[in-house]
DNA sequence: GCATATTTGTCCGTATGTATA
DNA sequence: CTATACATACGGACAAATATG
């Protein structure tokens, strides 16, 4: 229950237990993850904000020695992210930062209809606290389009989709959720500066919206298809283009 | 690419690396899973077998050394398996069967009717060979059911709703229940022998299939919320009665 | 409540196999 | 083809946490 104070097993364990412990946080305390969790954390992290781009090698040893961990340790991280499809493991060659072709998107996009589509489908049996946070997120991604904040907006569309599914209410989902996100997030660094590449979907989730409140889920759910249908081949013509 | 001949390292080894071999069966050649995916693999059957049933402690000892590996790699397999949610990990306290409860057993449930209920949407974008995969998964269950044949019944009807997931065509989402299949199956166990656990479905799938050739696909897919109704309600019963 | 035994968490060294320059 | 670099996997070590008597 404690993980404290300064474990002084020996110099170079301890400073690398306190330089992970900095890095994940201020809620060190609280955490119980183990080393390699948070080592996947980490790089997780790196790899969502276009740090360590699609297609880099991560070098056990420079990354082990980098981090303070040992090999064994960054092995089990690497094995995490790797389940999350952030990293490829080649046989004998090592790890490498995933590079999403065009059949992932395509296939990520078919999930994104089925579990959003069939989620969107529970409005009316959500819980209000639900529905509201989907309207919070439509009202902050205008709010920061307003502001021409593009990076607050492309948060906002993540949300809003965050919010559609946890109409459904259930935690499974809403983690398979964020794993197809934190994928296509990976195709948005393939094809380079996804800065602005939200600001046609303000006007489409505002619309959607509308739609719900207006009590008209078909035609919300017929939008949510379109919205699909957009945002797949803005992708898709991008990646196929660069 | 070969992997063939013993390897002679040292006794222990050697025969460690046999025995796995032998143990993924004829396909050792062309397999170029981890030593840690094959004792995931392992592992994960006798889970899903009920041979490790809920709440069991995996030693690392004992198991590590019951397989011939390192306890390296078995916490390797441990982090694949907790990963996929049929192990618990407790800090320090090590590995256990995970023990699905009411709360996560409607988790699933919720999911699945999101999930299979968006793909069964799909029903009429699917290609004609998943269509009918469906109906030979329907009528495997049927045949099976005739000569109370309950293990292929219980098989056929898992077909039938991986083959409704497959309508949509997105192997993300194929993998994704397969988990939550997977997990259901463990809390089969907790309650325990599930050999005619399937019987009574099997006349609702078929009038499900006899409603999607008709061509009446709102009204089959009212069918399959009324599956999903009445097998949670079945399971739960059974878990809070034992 | 305490002392001891067991088990886990983490790291390191090393032998072997594999891919690539 | 050889040499080099690196990944795979094992075994051992020791501190820390937990379980046991």
């Amino acid at each position: 229950m404690v993980r404290r104070g300064p474990r002084l097993t020996t110099m170079t364990t301890a400073q690398a237990g306190d330089w992970l412990n900095s890095l994940a946080g201020g809620r060190a305390d609280l955490e119980r993850a183990s080393t390699a969790e948070r080592v996947a954390d980490v790089l997780r992290s790196r790899v969502l904000e276009g740090d360590l781009l699609p297609g880099l090698k991560l070098s056990e040893e420079a990354i082990g020695g980098a981090l303070g961990v040992s090999r064994n340790t960054l092995r089990e991280a690497f094995r995490l992210l790797t389940h999350e499809r952030l990293l490829v493991h080649e046989y004998s060659r090592g790890v490498f930062v995933r590079t999403p072709d065009v059949a992932d998107v395509s296939d990520l996009y078919v999930a994104r209809r089925v579990i959003e589509g069939g989620a969107l489908h529970r409005w009316h049996e959500a819980t209000d606290e639900a529905r509201q946070t989907v309207r919070d997120a439509v009202h902050a991604g205008v709010d920061a389009a307003a502001d021409e904040r593009w990076v607050d907006v492309g948060t906002a569309n993540i949300r809003f989709h965050q919010a559609i599914t946890g109409l459904a209410g259930s935690a499974r989902l809403d983690e398979q959720v964020e794993r197809l996100l934190a994928e296509l997030r990976l195709a948005f660094w393939v094809m380079g500066d996804p800065s602005e590449f939200y600001r046609d979907y303000v006007p489409m989730n505002r619309d959607l919206l509308a739609l719900l409140d207006a009590d008209r889920l078909p035609e919300a759910e017929e939008a949510l298809v379109r919205y699909f249908d957009v945002a797949e081949n803005h992708i898709l013509s991008r990646l196929r283009g660069v």
